[in-house]
RNA sequence: CGGACCAUAGCGCAGUUUGGUAGCGCACUUGACUGGGGGUCAAGGGGUCGCGGGUUCAAAUCCCGCUGGUCCGACCA
């Protein structure tokens, strides 16, 4: 039993300063947390429970599934790392340091290859495959920017899971398994989460899809169809090609058009000089040609061009997810001097394209269709071309996803017009290939005596940031409002004013119902107002609140729900009952 | 990595402009009253004013340097 006489608790009145979301601000003020170093928190005992309860629902679900818990080290020596070149790949995110020998080491921010050794190191035969593994770890980012407490540490706890595989099929059965496990733990938890198509950026691999919990200060944006219900990260959301586009109206032909070379220009001077005869033009009626500077891991770097229809901007995440792992750069007055065919400003696909004459790779958005007619860049200053058809009049190397994605774009499964929301991602789930285990040499013997590279996947639940999330997701003004699988108790328990009977009264209740498995919070200060009591309850957020006082002359005691505040005064001969009813009573924290 | 700002009691802040006994609210201790919504009164404890140097009779305050931190953006399985 809890009791807030003895508690290692104190609540705080005012908000800490530098919390900005309500879970960070409310998980402080309730006393589950307090920050250390930036990005780096305790768990005080109250968080601590709520952490481990989150942890369990977790465990027993990949229990659950067959897959095995195992731990490995935190602190990481570099080789592992440096031969699948992550040690330089991840850049200065990675917390590095040097034992007394000046050996590097690392505190690892996530275990592929030492999963992937220990599998080698231990199996050889197919016949030891399928095989789910995983672990529940610290993991350290040196994050640029922690930020929103627990949501975005550098130090943070991770569920991580990798399935080991003999071939493709294996591989979609093993992603299928962790992806219903992680219906079963997020459902469990009480979260409101969508699961979204994803890039597998920089992880490699094919298939990847996201958890994300709903939540307007989420970092991740997605899409979502309110009509056939496709989601997807904005990074991932494929663009329809239009049925409808604008046709040709003859032979392309070049236009004087002083001073536009900005596409807001271009229109108004087309307007004016050069109308329509239908309707009036529109930057979607314009080719915008954005030239960027590519960088390949290698260090290489070339020039790229993206055509996107001109009322579109360049989203760079989705560009650098697109190109990934190569990495973007805005192109330079020097970069541009080295390639005089690219006007800026009026740049126009004609001499584009790696067949081309200038050998410059040239993208398209996926609006830009064969047939499609278009106002853009003549490749001199002044001069745009129209009715520059594409498929006719100029060629693409390939089609490009990298154009921002609006409110209401057409859904790609359905044609009907897209939501944009925001989520916090609490698990993604990948389908790696054999990426760690060729730089590793993970190979068994199959059935034939071949050896043969095995392919895994990857499969990660944010056990911290689901604290965070949850708070996120039920909170209200007066405090946190955990569901009863997480929360730090079942019932607290208000005891009213300093009458010792029902003090009394009170413990005999609290101890009765522990008999029964409920996990009770007592709030038995003395010398503390009805209003603190009260506040504090609401600010910890644990479910069901019961009221013990002056009902209880009358043989009742006030019953309350958190969540809606509702009250009602029940029997003490019931009450038993009524909390095992409301509890999460088989639970082995 | 850009931009803005901050550092004074456990938390939130004033004091710095114009140098002169270090303050307020919350929290904490003691006592009394109160006792179903952060109650009242009284008396207390708690500070290398981020660090180092300088100017000055005198520095939280002015000057120089450093360190740490926050927020916005970029970045980020």
């Amino acid at each position: 039993m809890l009791r807030m006489s003895t508690l290692f608790l104190r609540t705080l009145r005012e908000d800490p300063v530098d919390a900005e979301v309500p879970s960070h601000r409310l998980l402080q003020r309730a006393g589950y947390i307090r920050r250390v170093a930036p990005g780096i928190f305790t768990w005080l005992p109250l968080g601590w429970r709520t952490y481990r309860n989150v942890e369990n629902v977790i465990r027993t679900e990949m229990d659950a599934a067959g897959f095995q818990e195992m731990h490995f080290p935190a602190l990481l020596p570099r080789e592992p790392y440096e031969r699948t070149n992550r040690w330089s790949e991840y850049g200065d995110t990675l917390f590095r340091l040097q034992d007394r020998r000046k050996g590097d080491y690392l505190l690892g921010p996530t275990h592929e290859e030492l999963f992937t050794l220990a599998v080698k190191s231990e199996f050889s035969s197919y016949k030891d495959l399928p095989i789910s593994l995983y672990q529940i770890q610290t993991k350290y980012r040196d994050e640029a920017r922690p930020r929103a407490g627990i949501l975005r540490g550098r130090e943070f706890v991770m569920k991580d899971s990798y399935s080991f595989d003999i071939d493709d099929e294996g591989l979609a059965n093993s992603y299928r398994q962790h992806r219903d496990a992680y219906i079963r733990t997020f459902d469990r938890l009480g979260l409101d989460y969508v699961i979204v198509s994803a890039m597998s950026g920089a992880m490699g691999g094919s298939r990847s899809e996201e958890f994300l919990a709903r939540s307007e200060v989420g970092e991740d944006t997605f899409v979502e169809c309110p009509a056939c219900g496709y989601a997807a990260n904005t990074e991932a959301v494929t663009t329809l090609a239009p049925a409808e586009y604008n046709r040709a109206l003859g032979e392309p032909h070049i236009e004087e058009t002083p001073e536009t070379s900005t596409i807001e220009a271009l229109v108004s001077y087309a307007q004016d000089a050069l109308p329509r005869p239908d309707r009036a033009w529109q930057a979607s009626d314009t080719l915008k040609n954005v030239v960027l500077l590519v960088t390949d891991p290698d260090g290489a770097s070339r020039p790229l061009v993206i055509g996107v229809p001109g009322d579109r901007a360049i989203d760079e995440k989705r560009l650098e997810a697109a190109l990934a792992p190569a990495t973007v750069s805005a192109f330079t007055d020097e970069d541009f001097e080295q390639y005089p065919v690219l006007v800026p400003g009026y740049i126009g696909p004609q001499v584009l394209g790696k067949d081309s004459e200038s050998g410059i790779e040239y993208l398209v958005d996926p609006r830009v269709v064969a047939g499609s007619a278009w106002v853009t860049g003549a490749n001199e200053p002044g001069r745009h071309v129209f009715d520059l058809v594409m498929g006719r009049d100029f060629r693409a190397d390939a089609v490009i996803e990298a154009a921002e994605v609006r409110q209401g774009d057409p859904c790609p499964v359905c044609g009907q017009p897209l939501a944009i929301e925001r989520g916090i991602e609490i698990g993604h789930i990948f389908q790696l290939g054999r990426k760690y285990a060729e730089a590793l040499g993970l190979q068994v013997l199959d059935e034939n005596g071949e050896l043969v590279t095995v392919t895994m996947g990857s499969y990660g639940i944010g056990v911290s940031r689901a604290v965070a999330a949850i708070a996120e997701q039920s909170h209200d003004e007066t405090g946190l409002c955990w569901p009863v699988a997480v929360a730090p108790a079942d019932v607290h328990v208000v005891v009213m004013g300093k009458n010792p009977d029902v003090l009394a009264a009170a413990e005999e209740l609290c101890e009765q119902a522990e008999a029964e498995g409920v996990r009770v919070l007592v709030d038995d200060r003395t010398g503390v107002s009805a209003g603190v009591k009260f506040n504090d309850a609401e600010l910890l957020g644990i479910p069901t609140i019961l009221v013990v006082g002056r009902g209880l002359k009358d043989g009742v005691v006030e019953l309350r729900d958190r969540a809606s505040g509702d009250a009602e005064d029940v029997p003490v001969s019931e009450i038993l009952a009524r909390l095992l009813d409301r509890s999460a009573v088989v639970r082995t924290d």
